[in-house]
DNA sequence: GATACTATTATTAGGAT
DNA sequence: GATCCTAATAATAGTAT
């Protein structure tokens, strides 16, 4: 027998249901401007709690970029985003058992790893520019191709926008590079020569983590904190 | 006061349960090899579930990487998982709408840093690849959905013919921008040093990923990526 | 690794703050 | 954009194929 005191549920009070409760709904794009922004909200953290859960359930790695309809971005990842990110990149597959190194050194080498990203972006940037003004130099001339009306139309905000990302990616790097720098005691001696080598050429911009990737939480050690890390930029 | 008798519940209908149902659990590491696994397909599949229906409720850009306890890969992205990276790695933002963007230098930019990443990995691990290819042939495709990701590989010739193409278009840009600096007295100060800068020897490249195509759902504007996806089960 | 089945738990739509 | 509430829907643990 059980029993359930259930006498001040809605026995006495008439009061109608308070709420509809959950609604089924088709998945497909929200008209409701605020409704989608809500709701967005919601299951932006259901899925990176999804996420959470499968990591710590499965010993699954995990790593997700999140944009919301404004353009805002989230990202969540265990061991943490870019260690995920380098795995990818690089086709490889993590480790069998990532939690048995010790986490300041692992922390030192994802950023070693993500600065080493960099600068081969960089490095090939360098080599791809003189590519570049070599073909410059070759085909001043109508190449005859279906882009080259757009590219002729193309108004001055795409461009300064173009190089507004540009700007951006090098402020990353150079900040990014000025960190590796200050902590090179970890970096393998090659690299870290490199990297000054690069750095020197780089000239350097003052590190302004403003307006880029942001890491919230900065306690954000194994990828998923109380509040899921997230990496914000505006 | 509300009485429930659960005496009789199962006394008349000799049916036994056929299961116990969902149980609650903590969430931590499961113990049992055999239901982690299981616990790690169901799940996966979920989150990638929870991922499409964010992107399609609010128009969200996802992108999702996962290995499995057994070190497999599993990608998933809306539009498109290296469209998504890129904006992550650039620290853009993406267009406002992607449809409504004009096709013009972003466009080409993001097929051409796809190309480049696609043409990086293939060069670098297609010996790798095909050494190891022929040792492990166990490797079967098994059931999936038509956003999980294809390991079919791009053809080789392909990419580096439209790369070439886009190199050059790029070079178009760079000497429109050069021309623009010398001769454009619409820009402002601050944007016509930032395009000097550029021009100096700064660039976006892509940089290498693995070869894992994503997304049946893609809505892409050009046909390029529709020709790397048309292999995707759908 | 993927599915089928179903009793239960977890998530969340709608409304409000 | 984030949360609190509640009722109702959706996801899934355990088991077997």
């Amino acid at each position: 027998m059980v029993v359930i005191n259930n006498i001040n549920k809605n026995v006495d009070d008439k009061k109608t249901k308070t709420t509809k409760g959950r609604q089924k709904i088709e998945i497909k794009k929200l008209e409701d401007k605020n409704s989608l922004q809500v709701t967005f909200s919601k299951r932006r953290y259901g899925l990176f709690n999804k996420a959470m859960e499968l990591s710590v359930l499965c010993g699954a790695k995990v790593g997700i970029i999140v944009f919301s309809p404004n353009r805002k971005m989230f990202v969540i990842g265990h061991p943490d985003f870019d260690t995920v990110l380098n795995w990818y990149l690089n086709g490889e597959s993590p480790p069998p058992e990532v939690s048995a190194s010790i986490p300041c050194l692992q922390e030192h080498n994802k950023q070693y790893e993500k600065a080493m990203r960099e600068l081969e972006k960089e490095k090939r940037k360098g080599k791809a520019i003189e590519e570049e003004k070599k073909a410059e130099k070759n085909n001043n001339n109508n190449g005859g191709f279906w882009w080259d009306e757009s590219i002729d139309k193309m108004r001055l905000e795409e461009l300064e926008e173009y190089v507004k990302g540009l700007m951006k990616l090098r402020s990353i790097v150079a900040s990014r590079i000025s960190d590796m720098l200050m902590t090179n005691h970890y970096l393998k001696p090659p690299a870290a020569a490199t990297m000054a080598a690069v750095a020197t050429g780089l000239d350097v911009l003052p590190i302004n983590n403003n307006g880029l990737v942001v890491d919230g939480n900065s306690n954000s050690v194994c990828g998923f904190d109380d509040r899921f890390t997230e990496h914000l930029r505006m």
